[in-house]
RNA sequence: GUGCCCGUAGCUCAAUCGGAUAGAGCACCAGCCUUCUAAGCUGGGGGUUGUGGGUUCGAUUCCCGCCGGGCACGCCA
C-alpha cells in the first residue's frame, strides 16, 4: 500500500538521520508529494529544517542524508534539489504496489482507522418545518452525507441526525399563514399575517386541509396538519437527494422531558447568570460570546438559545464525544453561544465537556443565477427556488457532485441555465463517463475479471501507467484528510484528476492488445481505476453507471 | 460601527498542518473518430494570488494595517 510505501521511505530517512545527526527526533521527518514530477516522486524538506538548528548548510545536510540512506527494495534513488530538498523516487514495482493493494481490498480500499470505532454525531439541514428544502438546506445535505460517508471510511460509528425545531415561534406563523390561505380559499374575507409565508406550498397546504373537511378556524389542528404535510414534502425531498438521517430530534421533545427546565436549572446553580429588565441573562461573555444573552424573557417563555444549549447536553449525554454541526453562515452567531452554555454547565455538572465542543463546519450560501439574475431564497416574498426543483431539472448525481465540490466556507454560485443548458459540462459526466467506458472494456473482454487480481502487472512500463497506479496509491490518503479537515470536496477533486488520467491513458493506449500478459496488466490497472471510481463516487452519494 | 468568513486566469474553482516554475475546468484558437463509448483526447494564449508592510532559507498559506464582498450583531429562530 502507498501508506506502507510512504512509512517505508520514513524509515529509511529515519534510520540515515540517526547516523548524520543523532540527537535530532525522528519525527521532523516529513514526506510530501512534489507539484512537479521532474522533483521525483516525494520529497522531503527536513535539511531545511534543521539547517539553522545544527548550523550546517542545509544542501551539505541534505547530501550527508542521501549518502547514508540504507538501500532500499522500492527506492530508485534519492537526489538533492533546490535549496535542500531530498526528492525522492521509485522505482515501477513500488508504484504498481497499488494496483494490487486496490484489487485486494475492493470496495474496502480506501478506508483508513482514525476513527477507531468511536461514535460522532453529524447534525445538518436542521431545517425548519416552515417550507420546502431550498438550494442553501441542499448545499448542507450534499457536503454533510458525503462527511458521514468519509468519516465512516475512517471507522468512526456515524450517527447522521436533523434537529427539528417544531416548537418556535415560526411553526405559529406557519399555522397562521395556512390558517389564512384556508379561510381564502373559503371566500372569507381575511387579512394575510404581516409576516406570514406567502410561497406558493401554503395555497397547497391549505387546499389539502379543507379538501380532508378540516376546520379553519381550529389553529390547532391547521398546525399540526401542516407541520406533517411540509415534513413529508422535506423528507420528499432528501429522499430525491439520496440522504438519509439515523434520527429526527425534536425540539419540543427538550420541554416536554423537562429538559429546558433542567438547564435552566443548572445554568442558574452555576452562578453565571444575572436578572436585569425583568429577564434573565447569561454570561456568556465569560467564554468568549461577545455580549450576554437572554435566557428567559420577561414574559416567562425562553429564548431559543436555551433548547439549543439543552440539545448539546444531550448529544454529550448520549455519548457522543464527538460532534459536528453544519451550518449555514447566516447562524454562525450560535457557536459562541452554545459553546459558552455548555462551559457554563461544566462547571456544575462536571460533564467536563471539551472547550471546542462541538466541531462546527460553516458553509456560506448558494447563490441562485437564473436568465443572469439573482434568484433570491425568500420564503416569505415566494420566489423560491427548491432543492427538488434543481433535482427535476439537472438529476441528483449532478446536484450532488456539484454541491460538494466546493469548498465549505466558499460562496456557491449555482447559475440554473448553465446547469440546465450545459449538462454535458458538468464535471460528474466526465468522472461517471470514465467509469462507464472501463465497464465497457472489460465486457468486451468477456472473462471473469475476478482473476485479474493475480494478473502479473510487469508489463506495465509506460510513464502514464505508472502514473495511473501511483494515483490510485493516493486515495487512501485523500479519504484520510478529507475526513479530518472535514472537507469532502478534496475526493470530488480527486476523482476528477483520476478520471483525467484515465481518458488519456484510454486515449492513447489501448488495452485490449493482442500481447497477452500486457493485456492483462493493462485490464488489471483500469479494473483497480474502475474501483476506485465506484468508491470515491460512492462516498458522494453519486452513482457508477456501467453505460452512458 | 463591532465580530466572523471570503478576495487566486475573462468566468467557476483548486493548491498536500509555510515548499521548488500558483494548477484544473468552462470560454476562446488550432488539430484528432474505417481501431476498446468523441459526454473523450492533443496543443496554444491567458496571473504583481485585492493592496501595503512584517515574520524566514522560502508566504496564496502565518501576523498587522487598508480596500472590496458576504453574514451576524433581538427579551426572533
Amino acid at each position: 500500500m502507498s501508506a506502507e510505501i510512504k512509512s517505508h521511505l520514513t524509515d529509511l530517512l529515519t534510520q540515515s538521520l540517526a547516523l548524520v545527526a543523532p540527537q535530532t527526533p525522528a519525527s521532523i521527518i516529513a514526506l510530501e508529494r512534489p507539484k512537479q514530477a521532474a522533483h521525483g516522486d516525494w520529497a522531503c524538506n527536513v535539511a531545511m529544517q534543521l539547517a539553522k538548528q545544527l548550523k550546517k548548510n542545509p544542501r551539505e545536510l541534505a547530501q550527508a542524508l542521501i549518502a547514508a540512506l540504507p538501500a532500499s527494495p522500492w527506492l530508485e534513488r534519492a537526489e538533492l534539489a533546490g535549496p535542500g530538498f531530498i526528492n525522492l523516487r521509485l522505482n515501477p514495482a513500488a508504484k504498481l504496489e497499488a494496483v494490487r493493494n486496490v484489487l485486494a481490498a475492493g470496495a474496502g480500499y480506501g478506508r483508513g482507522n482514525a476513527g477507531k470505532r468511536r461514535p460522532i454525531l453529524v447534525e445538518f439541514v436542521s431545517a425548519n418545518p416552515t417550507g420546502p428544502l431550498h438550494l442553501g438546506h441542499g448545499r448542507q445535505a450534499a457536503l454533510g452525507d458525503a462527511l458521514c460517508a468519509l468519516l465512516e471510511a475512517q471507522d468512526w460509528k456515524v450517527t447522521r441526525e436533523f434537529y427539528y425545531n417544531d416548537a418556535g415561534v415560526q411553526i405559529d406563523t406557519l399555522a397562521l399563514s395556512v390558517q389564512s390561505r384556508a379561510r381564502e380559499q373559503r371566500g372569507e374575507a381575511v387579512s394575510f399575517p404581516e409576516t406570514g409565508y406567502q410561497g406558493e406550498y401554503i395555497r397547497e397546504i391549505a387546499a389539502d386541509y379543507l379538501a380532508g373537511k378540516g376546520d379553519p378556524g381550529d389553529l390547532t389542528a391547521v398546525r399540526r396538519f401542516s407541520v406533517a404535510a411540509l415534513r413529508r414534502e422535506q423528507d420528499g425531498d432528501l429522499a430525491a437527494l439520496g440522504v438519509k438521517f439515523d434520527n429526527y430530534y425534536l425540539e419540543s421533545s427538550l420541554y416536554t422531558d423537562g429538559k429546558v427546565e433542567a438547564t435552566v436549572g443548572a445554568l442558574t446553580a452555576s452562578g453565571k447568570t444575572y436578572e436585569q429588565d425583568g429577564a434573565l441573562w447569561l454570561r456568556t461573555t465569560e467564554y468568549g460570546d461577545d455580549k450576554d444573552r437572554v435566557m428567559k424573557k420577561s414574559d416567562g417563555s425562553y429564548t431559543y438559545f436555551v433548547p439549543d444549549v439543552a440539545y448539546h447536553v444531550t448529544k454529550w449525554q448520549r455519548g457522543f464525544t464527538h460532534a459536528v454541526n453544519i451550518q449555514g453562515s447566516d447562524h454562525h452567531g450560535t457557536v459562541a453561544r452554545v459553546r459558552a452554555g455548555l462551559q457554563a454547565l461544566n462547571t456544575v455538572t462536571a460533564a467536563g465537556i471539551p472547550l471546542g465542543y462541538p466541531d462546527y463546519v460553516i458553509h456560506k450560501m448558494v447563490t441562485v443565477m437564473k436568465a443572469g439574475e439573482e434568484v433570491k431564497l425568500s420564503k416569505r416574498a415566494g420566489s423560491y427556488v427548491t432543492a427538488r426543483d434543481l433535482i427535476d431539472e439537472v438529476g441528483r448525481d449532478a446536484v450532488r457532485f456539484f454541491l460538494v465540490s466546493r469548498k465549505a466556507d466558499t460562496e456557491f454560485v449555482f447559475d440554473i441555465d448553465l446547469a440546465k443548458s450545459q449538462t454535458e459540462d458538468n464535471p460528474v459526466y466526465y468522472v461517471q463517463y470514465a467509469h462507464a467506458r472501463i465497464c465497457s472494456v472489460l465486457a468486451q473482454w468477456g472473462a471473469n475479471a475476478q482473476t485479474l487480481g493475480s494478473a502479473s502487472l510487469a508489463a506495465l512500463t509506460l510513464p502514464r501507467e505508472l502514473a495511473l497506479a501511483q494515483r490510485l496509491g493516493e486515495f487512501p490518503e485523500i479519504l484520510a484528510e478529507a475526513a479530518l479537515a472535514f472537507a469532502p470536496h478534496a475526493v470530488a477533486f480527486y476523482l476528477r484528476e483520476l478520471a483525467g488520467e484515465f481518458h488519456s491513458y484510454y486515449n492513447a493506449e489501448r488495452v485490449l492488445v493482442a500481447d497477452e500478459p500486457l493485456k492483462l496488466a493493462r485490464l488489471a490497472l483500469i479494473l483497480a481505476v474502475r474501483q476506485v471510481l465506484q468508491n470515491g463516487l460512492a462516498l458522494l452519494g453519486v452513482s457508477a453507471p456501467e453505460k452512458m
